[in-house]
DNA sequence: AGCCTCCTTGAACGATCGTTCAAAAAGCGC
DNA sequence: GCGCTTTTTGAACGATCGTTCAAGGAGGCT
């Protein structure tokens, strides 16, 4: 019982370092099989089928995002925005660490099995679920900084977008500086939107 | 000799519309066989092997972009900065028109096929460029609608950002409003650098 | 030792993959 | 009608896919 837990953790390892790289469709049972190197029935003793291992993939995203993710972003960050440039800079340096052949995995998967399970799909948008919201806390703990009636979780969606777009044109064109131009331009829409912030605050202060 | 030019047309389409439905590799040959409603032998007459039909899809999505999607958007379209907003309504209608099943053919095969060969990831490339160079060419148009010494380019890249990071995740959240969350934050930041090259000038006015 | 359960072994299965090719058909100048 | 090239036919190939399963080993309980 404690061999197949740890069979089933160091499938799910192998599985989410293989599906990121190849994807999904183009990931072999017997790539898993060679990499954690065990047996198929072993494998098939654990999971029902390849889906499955899917599923838990997507499962360990989601319930790791902090200590995966987050954790490292943000060490010694204290700034709310500055926290969101931190997680950026957090993709940035995967970028720059796999040679621009990074992509977020959640977004390939999400793009490669659009039309799978209603399981899988929910756990797809589960995924960037979690990633917004936990942009959207640091947009809400920056409180007067941006603008009155902003629509705090368009937003955080944004800078989401734009990791996204960013780490897709960086790969495909083997260029970090897609992905820095993405964030700049992200970064000036802060920029103009805490300048309006004050000057709102301004004029409320000139009335009082 | 005029039959295998139409072969080869009525491949380049199929091929558009499964690798845009299916992705590149799980669309078998026997797929576009079935749908073309032609022999193997025909096929592989036409075209050396599959890959080759990727690169002529790919081809005719680059050489394409005025016709297929450029010309449909700007009907009728003559402000610039109107004419980017009209492109991105466009996909947006495409969204609509597939209930939110639609996912932006190249962003999807660049995603899928980021270690293909270079001849392949050029022409993804290739496309990105075309598409963001349409873009640009309006920023140009806008003159001093936006503010001097804005990068025009990293702003075009943005753009597209948008439009992919968006059509990405309303098709994960099977929901439109993400789509249109991404557009209008986008149209904030245009409202922001108008209203910011409008201070710029009028500064410079009241120095003149 | 005997028994039962949990786990692993690894060969084998049928399906499907991209691709090949000898043979037949079609098109064309004469 | 004849000869030559271009195109089509469709069965077949070997490789690989996800999955199955009878057989055997490992470890605990009585």
């Amino acid at each position: 019982m404690i061999a197949a837990r740890d069979n089933r953790s160091r499938i799910v390892h192998a599985a989410m370092e293989l599906f990121w790289s190849k994807g999904y469709g183009s990931t072999s049972v017997a790539d898993l099989l060679s990499r954690t190197q065990l047996n198929a029935g072993s494998l098939y003793h654990v999971f029902p089928g390849k889906q499955d291992i899917l599923v838990a993939v997507l499962e360990a995203y989601r319930d790791g995002i902090g200590e995966m993710l987050l954790g490292p972003a943000w060490e010694g960050v204290a700034d709310p925005i500055e926290k969101i440039f931190a997680l950026l800079g957090r993709y940035r340096w995967l970028i720059l660490e796999t040679d621009c052949a990074y992509g977020c995995p959640i977004g390939s998967l999400a793009l490669e099995l659009h039309h799978a399970d209603p399981a899988v799909r929910d756990l797809l948008a589960a995924n960037f679920s979690g990633w917004t919201a936990a942009v959207r806390e640091c947009l809400d703990d920056a409180g007067a900084r941006l603008p009155a009636g902003l629509d705090r979780q368009a937003l955080a969606e944004f800078v989401l977008t734009t990791m996204e777009g960013g780490v897709m044109q960086a790969r495909t064109h083997r260029d970090v500086a897609y992905f820095d131009r993405g964030v700049a331009a992200l970064r000036r829409h802060f920029d103009l939107l805490e300048a309006q912030a004050a000057r709102e605050k301004e004029r409320e202060e000139r009335h009082a």
